[in-house]
This record gives structure tokens, sequence and C-alpha cells, in this order.
DNA sequence: CCGGATCCTTATAGATACTG
DNA sequence: CAGTATCTATAAGGATCCGG
């Protein structure tokens, strides 16, 4: 390792790990599962080769993520977190939460399919019951474009978010886009505009469709900086 | 700001903020209260003034600090942390978290008398009861070298941590040094070797200081890297 | 087409000295 | 004390190229 901030507290340490530029988005990009480079470089607009193979080696050597060789003929070079790179959950958790609250620069720009579904989860709040007593738990199956995703709610809680085609037939099936769909998440048009206007497809329960769109709650309380 | 990630996803943005180098580094020296240049200077070994200029005009800019001139007779320009800058504290307990249970880079180098008492905190587990039923509670102050700290704990949650001494006469007051503290608190030195040693003085009831130091488990399991 | 490596340019950080 | 100025080293950005 060429740069370190040389001190013995652990935050250091994780910085000196994954704070080098583009370090912890390539991370992010293999929270849902391997990713080929390719995949990888599609997914981080702006990335260099160079770079994306030097963050690769590095977090392979510090046992972030390893590469792996899938066997013919699915023939193909993947990278995927080892336990350890997968423990970040909580600070990407932390980071997101912290940065839809900035009050200064906005959130402006393109969001990858992936990172909308993982923003479900990371603001995914159990919707309180409110009286009705029922519990709440469904799988749902989520397409869109051509990226399709599974999740399950056990009695409120988000229990499985994957890439991939739901493995039984789901209680939720939806297809749309990724704007659509992220519109909706934001509350900028209600889930039966969407679904009216045939920019979004729903089969089976929509109530429940309802449920799952409003448990994440993004609220942007924008502090003032307090100058 | 120059360089950006330019995606709409808000840990994208808040690595915008606070991404670049040293950047974590320099909140963090800020999270027991207000610094001056200086003091940022001596806490961060290796940063130069041109950097650390820079990054306190751009958090400032963000939002995450601000400057602030202390009237005479104490005059002084101080930077502290805004309400949302202050709200950063889960993403340094999760990379502290994260840090230590580094596999293959090892924890090693000096570490500050602030860094050592946040680190308390962020490993600090109230130690259950374990059948006695007594309720911890107790106030202390810790000084290593120069620098001097009061906690409170009430019902086995830390409540407070603070530099300074404390405001009323604390049940347990510790004088030692910044490396015989730390020594206690991985588990090298039992409390007792160091007090009868010499290496540290303590005034008050030992056996609240020994739940003290028991509370952070910084368990480092190492997840094999799973090659 | 995938998985990179190479080359050149630009931007950022490190080192040191110096100033209001 | 609180920075700025200058110079150098390193890392990232951009484009192209190459082997399997």
């Amino acid at each position: 390792m060429t740069r370190t901030y040389g001190e013995g507290c652990p935050i250091a340490l994780s910085l000196d790990i994954v704070g080098e530029r583009w370090a912890l988005l390539v991370v992010r990009e293999l929270r849902l599962g391997p990713r080929r480079y390719r995949d990888l470089q599609e997914a981080l607009p702006g990335i260099t080769p160079a770079v994306l193979s030097k963050r690769l080696r590095e977090l392979e050597e510090y046992g972030v993520l390893h590469r792996r060789e899938l066997p013919p003929p699915a023939a193909a070079r993947v990278y995927e977190l080892t336990e350890w790179g997968a423990s970040l959950e909580p600070v990407f958790q932390a980071l997101a939460r912290w940065g839809v609250r900035s009050p200064v620069l906005p959130l402006t720009g393109e969001v990858s399919a992936d990172s909308i579904m993982l923003g479900l989860r990371t603001f995914f709040t159990a919707s309180d019951a409110s009286g009705d007593g029922v519990s709440w738990s469904a799988t749902y199956e989520i397409g869109l474009g051509r990226d399709v995703y599974r999740l399950r709610v056990d009695d409120g809680r988000l229990t499985e978010l994957a890439r991939g085609p739901a493995t039984t037939a789901p209680d939720v099936l939806v297809r749309t886009t990724k704007a659509v769909w992220q519109a909706v998440l934001d509350g900028a048009e209600p889930l039966a505009d969407a679904v009216a206007a045939g920019r979004m497809s729903v089969t089976g329960d929509r109530t429940l469709l309802q449920r799952l769109v409003d448990a994440p709650r993004k609220i942007r309380p924008t502090p003032a900086p307090a100058g």
C-alpha cells in the first residue's frame, strides 16, 4: 500500500482500505452479488480501466473481495465480496442515510437499478401496523427494464433482496422502468397514476405493492447549516 | 466542486462531500467539540497546511462544519461540526467496527487520546447485568497525559463523553497515560497491574472503573478472506 | 466481445518555506 | 496562530491498443 494514514485508529484503517477514490463505489456495485469487470465499468460512469483494475487488485489484496472464474460454459471472471467485504453494509446504510439529508449539494444524476433497490432496503422501515393488526408478508418480483429483482417481506421486515426473478410465483409482479419506479418510490407519482397511464404493469395484489412503496420514507429534513 | 461522481445515489453524494482524502479524518477530530487549525494539524500527522485549508473550506461550503471566532480574551478561530456534520456519527461507528476486523492490514500506529475515548464509546456494550441485578450508573474523570475527559454511565448506557474535567466530583478519577489506558482497554494489561505498578492512579471505586474498561469488547474475529 | 495494459495529460496531494 | 505560495511527486482522467 502506497499512501497510508499510518494511525492506530480503526477509522483511519478503514479509510486506508476503502477510502481511495472509487473504492467504496466498486464495493457498492458488488452488494447484490458478483459482477464482471465490464459490469462494473458500466455501472461506474467515469471510472477508467486503469483505476478500476487498480482498485480491484487492492481490494482483493486487503481481503474485501476476491475474483473467481466461472466454469464453462458461462466462462467469465467475476468479482465478489468476501464475508468481511459484505460486512461493509452498515457503512453504506449510514452513508446513504446521511447523504439524503445534504442541505447544500443536491441529489441529482443517474442511479443504477441496483442502487434504487438497495435504497429501498436502506430506507425501509416497517410500516406501523396502525391498528389493523394485519401482518404484512409477501413476495415480489420487480422488473426495471432488463433488470429483475425478487423481494420478500416477512412480518413487515424486508428479508430478501436479490437480483433475478422470483423462484416461486410471487404475490406481486411488476414491470416498469427505472425512472417510473423511482418516481413512485420518491412519491413524485402516485402508484395508481403510473399504472393507469400504462407506465407500470402490475400483476397481483396492488395493495401489497402500495405497502412496499410506502415503506421507505426518505424524508429530507434539511437542517440549517447554522452558520 | 471539482471532481464529482455525478450520480443520484446518496452514497455517491456522501462520498462527493466527505470522500476526498483527509476529509473524514478532519471531521473525526471535531467529534468531541470545536478545534483550532493548529489542533487539527497536530492531530492529523502528515496532513499539509494547504490540504487542511482546502478541506476546511470545502467542508464548510457543503454544510458539514463552520468556523467560529471566539470572542476575546480567548480570541481564537475554531472549527466545529454543524448538526448535520455531527450526524455522521453512525458512519464513524460503522467504519470503526468494520476496521477492527480487518483480516489483512494490521491496526498499528499512534492513536490520539480523543480517538481512544471515542473508541470506547464505539465499542461500548452495556455489560449484561449477569444476575446481580445491580444497575450500573457512575461518573468518571479520565486524565490521559494533559487530556482530560468526563464520562457518565446511566443504567449501563454511556450517556456522556466530553473533553474536560468532571463538573461535579466524579465517582472515579483516573490519571494515567494514553499508552497505559489503551493497554488496559485492549486487555493487554490487567487494570490491577497498572495500578499496582504505579502506572495508573485511581481515586474512588475501582470496581466501577473495572466495569468501564470491561464494557467495550473489541473482538476481532478475523474472518478468513475465503479466496 | 471481454478483460484488461499502455501512453500521455491533467488534477491533487506531499514537502518545505514563508507571510499577515 | 492561521494560514498562503511554490515546487515536486503521485494519482486520476482520457484515449488507444492488445491478447485470448
